[in-house]
DNA sequence: TATAAAATATACCGATCTGTATATAGAGTT
DNA sequence: AACTCTATATACAGATCGGTATATTTTATA
């Protein structure tokens, strides 16, 4: 297997130290020395520290939706079964046992949206999509079990969903997903 | 009505340029400015920056918390009406009709544990507890209300109200508190 | 082996960061 | 008028920040 190129080492790292540290506490210089990587072959390929960031997002959405998507529709659940599946995946994300190595720090799009207020940065727009496509995933799923009003149904798990991850993590509420799937089966059997 | 001392002005000016440009993006320098206080007599009230992050954040958990409570009761609502006044609270702060002046940002407890990953720091603490708070206060609501269940039950509120939050800010969905209306009208109605 | 590309090392820039040292000015009290 | 408390101005320390300039070395390919 080939070794990864500069750019996804350093990407590799970024969405690592950023996670952990978060962005603002997390220098270039840390980075670069974390990576193992010259300061030059940074700015080949990034044309700024938020470009970094950018890319690191990227990183972590796609990795993140992937796992969480291959968790929900595994196991040949039945429509209604996976859609309460998104809450044992949200389980297994807070008690750290979905990425191996991958300790909980809450979403990192909410850390990141927390870290830029500007609404026109990039990373706002980012962490906006990352949301959407989660909360369409979820809005699919909705559907797919037939039941009544999906629309106004998927918004409201979604924020069960959004109150679950905010909860774990500013009270780390380690049953939080719990407490979301009961609320779920609760107006799922509401919405017949 | 007398002068605020060299510290409230600290504080409410920390307080204001924390919740508009973040923690760690604000420094010390440009709240002694905007503040127009010394450098000295910040380091004479508060030991360290730290200090003065958690003292601004208890400003304004007793500040909001006192809005918040002062909204939902009022009206002389009858129990059931109060707890669903919650979400038009809510309501009114995604739209930045609470405090005058205060443009909507997210919790700023949120923000602040987004910023600060470290769970021993004591703004993680202070985090935790403004949440733990008004999840209890949301209690009281449904013990009052007479519901079945009710430590589950304000549980799953709670995910609603935090999820709602949390949507707001980061979807800039500024219809999310009617969302969680609807849920929690939906959940209130299935407990009876 | 010649050549082009990729990556490196090193030094530096100006700005900003938290925090301290020192010495002075103003206000109120005794 | 002497004293005390509060607040100020100014300068500075030491570190780190994001980003750039220059020159050199490694690596891959022709």
């Amino acid at each position: 297997m080939p070794a990864l190129s500069k750019r996804d080492q350093l990407v590799n790292t970024a969405l690592a130290m950023f996670t952990r540290d978060g962005f603002h506490s997390t220098g270039i210089n840390g980075i670069l020395e974390e990576a193992g990587v010259a300061k030059m072959t940074l700015y080949k390929y990034f044309k700024s520290k938020d470009e970094l960031v950018v890319a690191a997002l990227r990183l972590r959405d796609e990795r993140f939706r992937d796992w969480f998507m291959q968790y929900v529709e595994a196991d040949d659940a039945g429509p209604r079964e996976r859609l309460l599946r998104v809450f044992d995946a949200l389980n297994l994300w807070f008690n750290d046992k979905s990425v191996p190595g991958d300790k909980f720090r809450g979403c990192t799009f909410v850390n990141a949206a927390s870290e830029y207020h500007d609404i026109d940065n990039p990373v706002r727009s980012l962490c906006a999509e990352h949301k959407r496509m989660m909360s369409m995933y979820l809005r699919g799923l909705v559907v797919q079990a037939g039941l009544r009003n999906p629309d106004s149904l998927a918004q409201q798990l979604n924020l069960l969903v959004e109150g679950a991850i905010s909860n774990a993590y500013v009270c780390g509420d380690k049953n939080s997903a719990l407490t979301g799937k009961a609320a779920a089966e609760a107006l799922i059997k509401a919405a017949g």
